[in-house]
DNA sequence: AGTTTCTAGAACTATTTAGTGATATAGTAA
DNA sequence: TTACTATATCACTAAATAGTTCTAGAAACT
């Protein structure tokens, strides 16, 4: 998991050299603990819970005890997917008197689940297709 | 992991209208199964060594061998990463003679990864200042 | 036929991690 | 102080999985 004392440790420049910035982000010129930082991304959003926790900040900033409500995750649960959510730098932390509050720090995190729903809707829809197509020539013979 | 045979199994009608093909996919509309699809698909990107692959197959086909060579993976741990990518509708298989050669699916793959890399690069950036910053107040004191 | 090469799969180990219950800590109110 | 609420953390279990070794099977060559 992307620790953040871990990413500070192993020298920053290197990073955003190979990670470049803007243009030219090719992933083939990766470096492997590039793709060491792109691979544990991807892990965050990896889980069904992790998502749902996502998907309930959707809709503003909560705390803990909301986001158990909603999610029907249990509580101790529920703190450690913020915890990992937050050093990964997808959520921000936000300390109300005894309340903490979660809320998305990246609105970019949407785009990206928008892109790759549609992409998998597409992937599904040619997946039927072809079954019915399989199903009409079972027919025929 | 998202085997096909489960996918077909689980009334894909279903899936297709809450992972809404083209307009409206809105993260927080989707239902816990398509939330698992979503998860899945993450989870075939999360593993560095998956990445790898994908890396290398972006310059072309390529076989199992020619893969292992590219990517210092063992033999065994490349036919099963394959497999899984496979499943995932990332890359597709083709058979020539002995050899099977294997290329990415969708080229949309590389987009996003595009994305999120520089994603994360701006978020290291940031990281980046605000140590500087840290490190200035530091030796102010 | 036998031999070699290429890939896939089975069985196994070691590691990671999601979830849970108990406990710790901190803020708030009586 | 005491009690209560909200969150974080520790310790543990169960499940998933990356990597490895060995084996099986299929194609090509002698």
């Amino acid at each position: 998991m992307s620790k953040l004392p871990g990413v500070m440790k192993s020298s920053l420049s290197s990073i955003t050299s190979t990670l470049n910035s803007a243009e030219d982000c090719n992933i083939s010129k990766l470096t492997p603990e590039a793709l060491t930082l792109l691979a544990d991304f991807f892990k965050v959003l990896s889980e069904v819970s992790r998502l749902q926790i996502i998907c309930s900040l959707k809709r503003g900033a909560k705390n803990v005890t909301e986001i158990m409500q909603e999610t029907d995750l249990g509580q101790a649960n529920v703190s450690k997917h913020l915890k990992i959510l937050t050093q990964a730098g997808v959520v921000a932390r936000e300390q109300r008197g005894v309340c903490v509050y979660y809320r998305i720090a990246n609105p970019f995190l949407f785009d990206l689940c928008d892109l790759v729903c549609k992409a998998l809707s597409l992937q599904v829809e040619q997946q039927s297709q072809q079954v019915q197509e399989l199903s009409q020539l079972g027919q025929k013979n």
